[in-house]
DNA sequence: CCTACCGATCGGTAGG
DNA sequence: CCTACCGATCGGTAGG
């Protein structure tokens, strides 16, 4: 018989830890986002290599082995960063064409829908999670490439349609597939150089995609 | 007075280590040689922060050790790898753009041989040293990092007039600025999903990359 | 260039 | 979630 039980008449069931807030707002859901933001931010100055989970601990303000609490490895925890940023993409761009749905755009206008929601999800305020995304890939197993690569070709699909009507009509003068590889690639660079306080802004970022790619002036 | 002395007879000056190939070929060049070509391979497959020095080493069949006698440090084998990748890459444009002289080519020929040649720098046989230089610039000094942009700003130089003529006669329809950014992003990301075993040649991306920007087609 | 080694750091875990 | 810790690995060095 231990001290714990030799003091407490209490039949047991106590949970372990620092007490849970009693009425909702679970602190659990918190600081494990607490974790992700913070290992984000670090990926991405840093690369996942060079980010020790001692850093990610002391950003969400916790111990050394405490990040283990709530992800089983360093990896998982990269993933779930990829995932969250994968999924909250998705979700801004499909609120996105809704919104350019209601406005019956043409292809061309839809690109513009695309190509600036792109923009935001990758240099918008506290978006580190697409760029570790796309510049830490080698960093999961094949297995999970594999999921985020699923979530990829759905991000990129509703791309696909719109693409294909503008090389048909004759504004865009290269094959749709490779064409868009290449698209991605100058919206996707952009994580490298762009720089939020000098330079131009998103919508100038984004006429001049515009410009380039199909020739379409403001 | 230690064994060795007492042995020989011979003043000193006898160099340490393995003897030199008597006759020129300086092994040593080999030797500095192959841990730069060795590292290029595993910093671009692996990201410089996971490549340990003892992978390198082994790379080019030394002991852990051994490479800290050609290199200083880890950090100075990476700048090591993006400088010669810089030169050579200069190198390289420097001889295509002699050869575009030689033909009188109007602003869409020239804009289509710095492009190809860049798809070759990146994507050619044996090209890892501008692939590490693009995604590894985080892992190296400020001080290393002003010395590559200069390079960098020397390899492009080239590019602007060509673009500014483009603009300039409407087949450019962005800022020169702008457009560069992004046409260098849609290249250099190439870099990312470009299979040399499947998919497109290098002529077919060029020509894609080409009517992309400036609705030129073969 | 090899041998032998050092101090530091790292991801992760047991137990509470 | 913290405390205390472990085994492994890493960049780098002294001396030859």
């Amino acid at each position: 018989m231990d001290l714990a039980t030799a003091r407490s008449p209490v039949p047991a069931k106590r949970p372990r830890g620092r007490p849970r807030k009693t009425l909702g707002e679970r602190d659990d859901g918190n600081r494990r986002r607490a974790l992700i933001v913070g290992a984000a931010k670090l990926f991405r100055r840093k690369g996942f290599a060079a980010t020790s989970t001692r850093d990610i601990a002391a950003a969400a303000g916790m111990q050394s082995g405490s990040p283990f609490y709530h992800f089983k490895s360093k990896q998982a925890l990269l993933y779930a960063v990829m995932d969250e940023g994968m999924r909250s993409a998705m979700e801004r761009q499909g609120q996105a064409l809704q919104q350019a749905a209601r406005e019956t755009l043409d292809a061309a206008g839809q690109l513009r829908v695309l190509v600036r929601n792109h923009f935001e999800v990758l240099l918008g305020a506290g978006s580190d999670f697409i760029p570790v995304m796309l510049y830490e890939a080698r960093s999961i197993t094949p297995r999970q490439r594999a999921s985020l690569a699923a979530l990829q070709s759905a991000y990129e699909a509703p791309w696909e349609p719109v693409l294909q009507a503008l090389r048909t009509a004759g504004r865009l003068k290269a094959e749709v597939k490779l064409a868009r590889l290449l698209i991605f690639g100058a919206l996707n660079w952009s994580a490298q150089w762009f720089d939020n306080r000098k330079g131009a802004t998103l919508d100038e970022l984004t006429e001049a995609a515009l410009g380039l790619f199909i020739g379409e002036s403001p």
